[in-house]
DNA sequence: CAACTTGACAACTAATTGGTTGATCAGTAC
DNA sequence: GTACTGATCAACCAATTAGTTGTCAAGTTG
């Protein structure tokens, strides 16, 4: 898979919205949390301690995106992971930030990178 | 390199800034011109057709996230890619919105997905 | 020196959005 | 049927921010 280039610009706007939908602390605690299997939303308001109307709103954001299933049981509405690749993003976002905070830290320490 | 679980909270924080610095069609756009190579900030704002003040702004946010190195030249001062591994992640992005978009697309065809 | 070029910063406006509050809808139990 | 629970929707407020305008600093040229 390759990206066109130069990028389209509603191609840009795309990409653009997926990384919005995930530049949000509280969402990103949804997905963390939602690792360990399917979750009410009551339940996730209450180990995130938020509100349940809170929750609905993120996990409609994110079920927009694709990015988490819904499915309803009983009365209540069951959320679980749609993409897992979600997480392989987070960890290069987690590889980024460590290269910069070691580019930082070199500052610092008045050494050169390698 | 594996994320911890429960993501503690400043690190949600940190990754949601992260994402949050590419969720922004413009800078999407002005990453993908630094990668034919350096550019000043003026040439930017022409190829991209928005004002320079606006470029450079954009510029300081994705150099504070370590995402574009500054070199000064002359009276110029030119930008580059700092950290290339945020193609990789556009590119994962992409193949997100594939898979949604052929899940949206089944449900209109009638067909189930695979 | 002055005139010009290039980029950065500050202040402002308009739009977006996270979170709250209150109402409404869907499903269960009695 | 009514009462209760759980989730979504709508309206609102406060905070953030993209883009503009104006100004200033750094560097070059004559």
């Amino acid at each position: 898979m390759a990206i066109p280039h130069p990028i389209p610009d509603p191609l840009a706007q795309m990409i653009a919205e997926r990384f919005k939908v995930l530049g949000e602390p509280m969402r990103i605690r949804i997905l963390d949390h939602l690792r360990d299997g399917p979750r009410a939303v009551g339940v996730l308001a209450d180990e995130l301690g938020t509100s349940q109307q809170n929750v609905s709103k993120h996990l409609g954001l994110l079920h927009g995106a694709g990015l988490v299933r819904r499915e309803r049981r009983g009365n209540a509405v069951l959320y679980e992971i749609a993409d897992q690749g979600v997480f392989d993003m987070c960890e290069h976002v987690c590889g980024g930030l460590e290269r910069h905070l070691a580019e930082l830290q070199s500052l610092v320490t008045g050494e050169v990178a390698p």
